[in-house]
RNA sequence: CGCGGGGUAGAGCAGUAGCAGCUCGCCAGGCCCAUAACCUGGAGGUCGUGGGUGCGAAUCCCACCCCCGCAACCA
């Protein structure tokens, strides 16, 4: 059996829960969903950063122990992804004993083969904050917080022999090995590596929030450093070997573009110093702006996904974002447009085209599925080659597209055929047009799954299918599978319209 | 010369050389099974500007204009 491990970036609990990480999370489990389906064995992980001087201060400033604010954000996450339907497999906590025990055997590991030496760090270190700030932070070169003036400070640090692994990465790059994807992002990669990276800094004296490097009295681990090998410990390293060596290397590495530089840079080049196996694809998708502007707190304008799944429900956000535009590129989404697309693809599409069929079968037929026919057999089964095709190439937004042809195809065959008519003029075409509908309502259900798990199951159960998991992607995916003489129900409203 | 993305119908986008497409909206018909849903047809674009290469360019090359993102922690 073949196993598929995929993974999102593990969100900073000093974050609220966005769009933005709802988006790499859909997508993500869509992935997931659809690989289960195939019969693989899956194993999607999602999670929380949760250490770093920024969130001991946040919880300092809300007055709480730095462990509780986690505690309280990280189930923030956690229960939007429920909301969402996300199917993740196991949420990996960077303050868990598990993260823990991976990190300090990674580490320590890191140090053993000589990819870890002491040097000095040296930035801008502001007394009233207690840390290190970056120049970025500055207002006119003062600290915001504490208008004072930062000053120049060294500290010992551990840094990571990053120029010794470059090369071979940019090897493993251009051979296909690393798959660095869409194809413009590899070009962004490889270019960063020929303009020469400096070996950076995996720990911190001056943070007390943090995993205790192994092989130190007093400094604790680079917060990224340590975020990026959840995705081994998430999985057993370090506490159960057995799960480690069954998934790794994942299969995909989902995340945003702004982080694919940790993704396809450092975070390789430790594995290749711990000897351990790279992924195969890193998948860096776009931003979102919303209205033509950048999502961003000031501006006010960042849309909150509990928001959304209040107003559309949690089917119809997930297609919704994953809808707007291509897999990988940037992206604009209009509010505004939501309802109207809601209404269009999901109310007038598959909504109502699952009610008109089940409504026809009910009315001309009594609800029983009439003796097969197969004159959509071939073009479903083309239709199902392109779709996994798409999943392959992570296109999610042309799998969309292919269940919105599917579904449009079906409307026009119901014009064309005219079941009405036939109903009283010739029982036997009706009865194969019907048996074509109906089946493909049920390879749309099928198709819909991945994406909108809700309303798939309850198209299957209208067709009175709520076995059709125990079935192999193959038999499922062979037209006639609705046996004649079986009954169907009529549905309700499955995207009752929205007004606007 | 910091890096990168983009400028295609009213809106949002697809389209890396061979009759310029999709969705929404708009207009006109049709249908009556369905969630006032569905189907058909139509209007609407000098593909940012100026050059170049080609039998042929939205698509390749050069120059320029404009928008946007990123540059150690907001997907």
């Amino acid at each position: 059996m073949n196993k598929f491990y995929i993974t999102t970036p593990i969100y900073y609990v000093n974050d609220k829960p966005h769009i933005g990480h709802a988006y790499t999370t859909i997508a993500a489990d869509v992935l997931a969903r659809f690989h289960r389906l195939k019969g693989e064995e899956v194993f999607f992980l999602t999670g929380t950063d949760e250490h770093g001087a920024k969130v001991a201060a946040s919880a300092e400033q809300a007055g709480k122990l730095p462990q509780d604010f986690c505690d309280e954000n990280s189930a923030k996450f956690q229960l939007i992804w429920d909301r969402l339907n996300i199917s993740n497999d196991h949420f990996i906590r960077t303050t868990s004993d598990q993260h823990k025990a991976g990190v300090e055997k990674f580490l320590t590991k890191l140090k053993e083969v000589g990819a870890v030496y002491e040097g000095d760090y040296s930035g801008l270190y502001c007394t009233g904050c207690e840390k290190f700030i970056t120049e970025k932070e500055l207002v006119n070169g003062l600290c915001p917080d504490h208008k004072k003036e930062p000053e120049v400070l060294k500290e010992k640090n551990y840094f990571f022999k990053l120029s010794d692994y470059l090369p071979k990465i940019a090897e493993l790059i251009n051979n296909g090995e690393l798959k660095i994807l869409p194809e413009n992002k590899k070009n962004e990669v490889l270019g960063l590596i020929k303009q020469g990276m400096d070996d950076f800094s995996i720990s911190r004296e001056s943070v007390k929030w943090g995993i205790k490097i192994p092989f130190s009295e007093n400094q604790v681990t680079y917060v990224w450093v340590e975020a990026l090998q959840n995705y081994i410990t998430g999985i057993g390293y370090g506490s159960d070997d057995k799960t480690f060596n069954k998934f790794w290397p994942a299969n995909i590495h989902l995340m945003a573009k702004d982080i694919i530089k940790f993704h396809a840079l450092y975070w390789p080049a430790m594995l290749l110093a711990a000897g351990l196996p790279l992924p195969e694809v890193v998948f860096a998708h776009g931003f979102f702006t919303i209205d033509g502007e950048k999502m961003s707190k000031s501006l006010g304008n960042v849309i909150d996904p509990d928001v959304l799944v209040d107003e559309f429900g949690s089917d119809a956000v997930r297609y919704l974002l994953l809808s707007q535009f291509p897999f990988g590129a940037d992206g604009d989404v209009k509010a505004g447009n939501f309802v109207i697309q809601y209404n269009s693809d999901l109310a007038n599409g598959i909504g109502n085209l699952t009610s008109r069929v089940l409504s026809m079968v009910e009315k001309y037929l009594d609800s029983i599925v009439p003796v097969k026919d197969f004159e959509f057999s071939d073009e479903v089964a083309g239709i199902w080659h392109q779709y996994e095709d798409a999943m392959k190439r992570f296109q999610i937004d042309d799998v969309i597209e292919i269940i919105r042809k599917l579904n449009s195809f079906a409307d026009g065959y119901v014009e064309r055929q005219k079941p009405w008519q036939l109903a009283k003029e010739d029982k036997d075409q009706l009865n194969k047009v019907l048996y074509n509908l109906l089946e493909s309502v049920r390879h749309l259900a099928l198709m819909v799954y991945p994406v909108m798990p809700e309303v798939s199951e309850k198209i299957f159960g209208y067709l009175n299918q709520a076995d059709w998991k125990n079935k192999s992607f193959k038999e499922l995916v062979d037209w006639g599978g609705l046996e004649s003489g079986q009954k169907v129900e009529k549905p309700q409203p499955l995207f009752p319209r929205l007004e606007k």
